[in-house]
DNA sequence: TTGGATAGTAACATTTATGTTACCTACATA
DNA sequence: TATGTAGGTAACATAAATGTTACTATCCAA
């Protein structure tokens, strides 16, 4: 999702290429859907996606802030604190990212409803 | 994208990440922006999208057709014609494509002006 | 009769993305 | 004094995505 080069046909990379750039992958989207309900310490996110390396976690983390939709707030404490939350231009992500969990919803129950139909043939 | 193993912290896979797995990668959300205005044939969109290959062009399109969101028509003709078009399912994906274009073009933008502002500490 | 247009496929190579394991600090509790 | 907690990093390994090149068939126009 980083490195790519430019170059999709439209002049300058594809808008809505760039946008993928920001919240494709295998956890970004995630990441950014559990933060929009609040903001989330680390190990916090770590327990929302069960799957999820410390290292990804950190590497998509540190993408995001680097892309300006995420904040990192780091309290000097022992043992540490980290908060990440959503900045002002990340919550401009927050229509995609909901019709993005509405359509996935949808997508889900209609793939259910046909593998319970091919299921039935074997009735 | 499709190899993706379920479990995402989220039961049977996050709703989110379902989306991105239909219409995530390099190449996907360009060819349904594409197909949004109208039917496209073959290469029709392999030159609307300069940088894509033969190849990586039927392998998206067949993954988008086995997801249910285009549809792909031979006209049985020599040299042959295959138009591809956005089946009904696949319109649902208008309105996020649509948003992703309309934030990508922003972020562009954004990142233009600061592109700019660090170019102008060398006047 | 050579070359272009159309819509591909097959074999192979490379680049990116993601995963695994081990290690770190400094404090608190058992 | 071992163990857990929090939030990481580094080196290494694998899986997945994407790219390269060559090849296919049939018709038409130069």
């Amino acid at each position: 999702m980083r490195n790519r080069k430019s170059g999709y046909g439209c002049p300058e990379g594809c808008p809505v290429e760039a946008t993928l750039d920001v919240i494709g992958g295998k956890w970004k989207g995630v990441i950014l859907y559990h933060l929009i309900e609040d903001k989330k310490r680390f190990n916090e996110l770590r327990r929302l996606m069960s799957g999820i390396t410390q290292r990804m976690l950190t590497l998509q983390l540190r993408e995001l802030e680097a892309d300006g939709v995420i904040h990192r707030e780091v309290y000097p404490q022992v043992p540490p604190k980290v908060e990440y939350s959503l900045t002002e231009f990340g919550r401009t992500l927050e229509p995609i990212i909901l019709l993005m969990r509405d359509w996935g919803e949808n997508y889900k129950k209609l793939a259910k409803e046909k593998k319970t139909r091919m299921t039935d043939c074997h009735l």
